[in-house]
Parts: C-alpha cells; sequence; structure tokens
DNA sequence: GCCAACGTTGGC
DNA sequence: GCCAACGTTGGC
C-alpha cells in the first residue's frame, strides 16, 4: 500500500530545483525521533513525497519526490540512531503552493502542516490530501502555459 | 529578527 | 517521572 508524506526543507539547505539537478537525494540529518521513526519504520519505495519548503517565502509545496531508497541509518555511528531514506525527483511547480493556499483550501483542514505549531519535518499525508495539493501545484503548471 | 510553540535535557 | 531551563523550528 503506497504511503503518502510531507518533507520539508529551508531552501538555504535543499530545494526542490537541487533535487531536479540530482535526481536523487539522501535525506539526512533529521534529529526528531518522531521523524526518524517515520522514515526508518513506514517510508518505503514508491512512496508518494509532496516537497515542502519550510522558512520560505513563502513557505510551502514546490515539488514532488519519491522514496527510491527505504530508512536506513546514517554513517558514522556506533550505535545505530539516526536513520534517513533516500528521494527521488518526480515533478517541480511552476510555482509554490503556498501554506496560506493550503490553509484555505478544502479538504486539507485536517493536513499536518496547516496545524497551528506543526513543527515536524516529515509528516504522513493522506492519498485524498496528497491529491489535492498535486491538483494546486498543477494548476500553477496550466496557468503558466496559458499566459505563455 | 522576533518569538510562540514545540522537543529535549538533566537536576532532583 | 516531573518539570524548569534550554535549544530549535518555522511562520510572520
Amino acid at each position: 500500500m503506497r504511503r503518502y508524506w510531507l518533507m520539508k526543507c529551508e531552501p538555504g539547505a535543499y530545494t526542490i530545483e537541487a533535487l531536479e539537478r540530482d535526481r536523487r537525494t539522501s535525506w539526512e540529518g533529521v534529529r526528531n525521533y518522531q521523524a526518524r521513526n517515520f522514515m526508518r519504520d513506514d517510508m518505503k519505495v514508491g512512496d508518494a513525497v509532496l516537497f515542502y519548503a519550510s522558512n520560505a517565502d513563502p513557505s510551502g509545496v514546490t515539488g514532488l519526490a519519491t522514496v527510491v531508497r527505504a530508512g536506513y541509518a546514517e554513517r558514522g555511528q556506533a550505535k545505530p540512531i539516526w536513520h534517513m531514506v533516500d528521494i527521488g525527483f518526480v515533478e517541480r511547480f511552476a510555482g509554490i503552493v503556498s501554506l496560506e493556499t493550503l490553509k484555505a483550501t478544502r479538504g486539507l483542514e485536517k493536513m499536518m502542516v496547516t496545524q497551528k505549531g506543526s513543527r515536524l519535518s516529515v509528516q504522513p499525508a493522506t492519498k485524498s490530501e496528497y491529491d489535492i495539493v498535486v491538483r494546486l501545484g498543477r494548476r500553477l503548471e496550466r496557468a503558466k502555459t496559458v499566459r505563455a
């Protein structure tokens, strides 16, 4: 059963553009146990990922990725505490589906990222939430195409 | 850059 | 195991 996720990253650290260039990357450096557990235990190859730019202008979903390697331990730990996954590039939106838009969209009221004080950097999402965000992202694409 | 909302640490 | 102090995240 394919699962759906949202992964946050500050643009200063990594972006969807960088992922498009690199094709894939390892999601190392997460230092939160809940997020770690999702990566170590639940994320499987083929799962869908919403790529979210945090602390950005504006913050929001900038594209799509997919899990290409399930949870494995970061190197250089005597006892493996921290784990990561690898994600691969899927799609870059023409713009940002901003947090403001997410909050204003019906069907995303319960999405974790729209909740106040939600800081978790790896979050589960539902298929319905994922589909809605993808539609919003591709609408940006169409709008751009129409203008061109 | 501010600061509220979290998460983690460590003394007890 | 409580909780105050501290550190971090991330919207604004």
